[in-house]
DNA sequence: CGCCCTGTTGAATCTGGTCAAACTAAGTGG
DNA sequence: CCACTTAGTTTGACCAGATTCAACAGGGCG
């Protein structure tokens, strides 16, 4: 996510850590030929232009996309067009799983900036699984923890004031960019206000009222889509989360080998 | 979900089939053996009472929970105490999967009335999941269902106004009871108004007026919690929904067997 | 029978939405 | 290179829907 230099070519740079397939299969301690297997799937590299859909909601189940570069955001809507963000998405983060059940999309995914993801076809994802089988068991737990995040952003959208809301996604998007080696205070928005506000469930100007707010009191700095967060412990403060100086270490769960 | 002597006796009679591991593993096609199989796990049956605990935020992941007969509230809360409700569970459901990731519930469930469960340890149902390989999957399809669950519940939390949250909310309801052969148009609720406008994001007050509102209007006639639905073609349009007479008959996708 | 919990209703208040307008940055095409 | 367009952002004024506070009604249960 953002446009600076720096985070561009770092993102080119890991970009087989930041498959998102990597990620599925790192805590499994795959062997070289395990991750040879791996690597004969992820062939199909393909780039979106910012505002180009990758797929789009009742369209057929046929790709599973790894982001390696750039960002996405996901959304669904109701019949009469308003529209919900359910999700931004950046490098190492696989797309479309939820879609297994009913074998369509059940979301739309849409291109922030531009992007480059790997392209993985249902059919070879489910080969692998089927010759890799804690595949299995990986895309359980990342499928759990999106259900948690899910719930966190419900907490958000059904109990929180505009200010927590605005407080809480940035210090999400600090923790994110911490676990991958970005900067945690200082950033690039890839998303507009309006996405932000969609996504908050809030109005396009009070994401603006706020950001104007939190910059008079000094909390964050912000110009434009850069953003410096100026005193971590007061936004977590008003965001009424627990402060988190670093991303927490948490130490891998044991996972049982089903082969 | 509801007290009528008919729902009650009827969730008995069905009991097996409402089992959730049933559900699980019905679309499979399993022999009898494997069936033979599941039953071996499926030994402890417990009871909770309005208002017990089945499990709580952080706890280790020890047991997955499938509801018999009663139903279950789970929520999550801000570290200041606001909780949000995140589901409403009936019977054939399956409690405690989104747990897979860290190991520990990421939610509290309670009981909303008098509930019969079938507790499953987990190390046990790991081990059916090994012997019987499709149970990963269904698994997979289980998490995916919630994932678009709680996507629709976000869209709902953030872009439809009270009247909207209510309709819908009452809908979805219905669906659920016509899915398992229960009057989709009459039926008991187990929650409070206080729940309900939780579980939806506005006050409890607001449920309240809501109700009497669409009473005034005679789409629905509610006494306490009883609830009759008079037209549910105003209703979808209230909720800006595709109205669907019946429950839509989704043809079974094609499933791989990864035996 | 009386208490308590749940639900209902009214009135005052306020947060955040809507509408409108000005402004900035970044293209776009002549 | 400049005029013009477009998208995104900010700010102000006003207003509506929903919350909050408070009082009360009714059912169920001990």
């Amino acid at each position: 996510m953002g446009r600076q230099a720096v985070q561009e070519s770092n993102c080119v740079a890991i970009s087989c850590q930041n498959c998102g397939l990597y990620q599925l299969c790192l805590p499994m301690g795959l062997d070289s030929a395990d991750t040879a297997l791996l690597d004969r799937y992820v062939k199909r590299r393909r780039m979106f232009k910012r505002g180009e859909v990758l797929y789009r909601i009742g369209e057929a189940f046929t790709y599973v996309y790894a982001i390696r570069s750039g960002s996405v955001k996901t959304y669904i809507s109701t019949d009469d067009g308003r529209l919900q963000i359910t999700g931004f998405h950046v490098p190492g983060e696989l797309l479309g799983l939820n879609a297994i059940d009913e074998k369509r999309y059940n979301c739309e995914a849409m291109a922030l900036e531009t992007t480059s993801v790997c392209e993985i076809s249902v059919e070879c994802f489910e080969e692998l699984a089927r010759q890799i089988p804690s595949v299995h068991y990986q895309m359980l737990r990342m499928m759990s923890k999106e259900i948690k995040h899910n719930q966190e952003l419900m907490l958000l959208l059904g109990k929180k004031n505009a200010e927590e809301r605005l407080a809480t996604y940035l210090l999400s998007l600090s923790r994110r960019f911490a676990l991958r080696n970005y900067s945690p205070t200082q950033f690039n928005l890839s998303m507009s206000r309006g996405d932000i506000g969609n996504y908050l469930g809030i109005a396009e100007e009070t994401v603006s009222r706020i950001f104007t707010r939190f910059q008079e009191e000094g909390v964050i700095a912000s110009e434009r889509r850069h953003i410096i967060l100026n005193d971590l412990e007061r936004l977590s403060a008003i965001a009424r989360e627990p402060y988190s100086a670093t991303a927490q270490v948490i130490p891998l769960p044991r996972i049982p080998n089903p082969r």
